[in-house]
DNA sequence: TAGATTGTTAATCGATTAACAATC
DNA sequence: TAGATTGTTAATCGATTAACAATC
């Protein structure tokens, strides 16, 4: 009798606003307050109440008619779901510029992501520590995130690459892929892929710019 | 009678797969073949053949029946649409890891970008020079904008001070802002922002990781 | 001509928004 | 109690997918 519903996974739109709101959340928490409504979330990020209500309600969470969501328990509901409470290994290959960038943003921990060691190919980047990380051979990469466990891979290679890249991270064991290389990857199924493609981003933006042009 | 229809704007998710199909057909080109199909598309990408037809209709190309598109004219006609043909003026503001990492992005131009100095608050960074960029005081940017006719804004600055940094881009004129602070900043109407922000990415992977673990 | 592919209209699906009962 | 806010069901909206006529 337990459990029988198709359950659906959680939206990616919902996924992506959830960070967000936790942005927010944190800041207030800072102000001392202990309780935040959805229509106070909504007037802050100018968006709808319903929602965040809806959105909220994924992580499990209960509010409180007329009181509106506790916020410290508000906060950890959405680390829990969105899996930051519990912190996994990342190897990221390709230590060229973003890669050193994402190398350095040292909060990722609290985001449930430990990047462990960086990988590149250039004997010149080999052997020397980016952000306190040291750069290995591309090819221990695959044997080192099997007998460490790594879960996670951090593509930063140029697109070219990138292909052979995942697959040495498959044949490691690694279990979700955040690409930031500009071409698809193929893998095998149960593998997730997260893209992050810089230039669809400024796409958008530089058509929605061009569009405004056209309107004037 | 010309233009009478209401004319929605491109969807974003249309406009976020441009680039995709662009970065697909451009290496097609380089192989030497002068047509491609959307089923040949679709096959490479593994998406709906029939979608990319819609989407690539909103560039204005025509395609022939039982030949598909013409590759160049294709090509052309997403970089024309998506505005990348004309190359417009970016500051940048934050010459951290995530700035530098940017600004040593050298194809951006391609793309219609060209980022023509990048600012910053710490006195140690400004006067240096980061991929060959200037780095400038960050109070010098409003009047710059203004005077370069500079039309685009990056902001890579810590989360606290990107509102601050959004208004000196506004107020010198900037009119489509590109904001990897993870935090929503508030615009006059008219300016575009769009939001690049690496915590809800790293969400949306992290959550399906714990969400096909809960699952076996 | 026959068949593959485009372009477009219709159907489906899912996400957002609105309505409203439950509750503190 | 009255009123604000949650939780949930229904309605709307838009995007994806399917169907099919037009065309080379």
């Amino acid at each position: 009798m337990d459990e029988p519903k198709p359950l659906r996974p959680t939206s990616e739109a919902t996924l992506r606003r959830l960070p967000i709101y936790h942005h927010l959340l944190q800041k207030r928490l800072a102000t001392g307050i202990k309780t935040i409504s959805c229509s106070q979330i909504a007037e802050e990020l100018s968006c709808d109440a319903t929602q965040i209500r809806k959105d909220l309600a994924v992580t499990g969470i209960k509010g409180r008619p007329k009181v509106g969501y506790d916020l410290a328990a508000l906060i950890l509901s959405i680390e829990i779901f969105l899996g930051w409470s519990r912190v996994r290994k990342a190897f990221l290959a390709g230590a060229g510029h973003l890669g050193s960038a994402l190398l350095g943003y040292n909060r990722f921990h609290h985001y449930g992501l430990d990047i462990v060691a960086a990988f590149d190919r250039d004997p010149d980047r080999v052997g020397t520590k980016v952000h306190g990380r040291e750069v290995l051979p591309i090819n221990k990469l695959a044997g080192l995130a099997k007998r460490m466990r790594v879960e996670v891979g951090i593509i930063t290679v140029p697109a070219p690459v990138a292909q052979e890249v995942a697959d040495f991270m498959v044949s490691g064991g690694v279990r979700a892929i955040w690409n930031f290389a500009p071409t698809k990857i193929n893998v095998p199924a149960g593998v997730i892929v997260q893209n992050e493609d810089l230039y669809s981003s400024l796409g958008v933006l530089l058509q929605k710019l061009s569009a405004a042009h056209r309107l004037r």
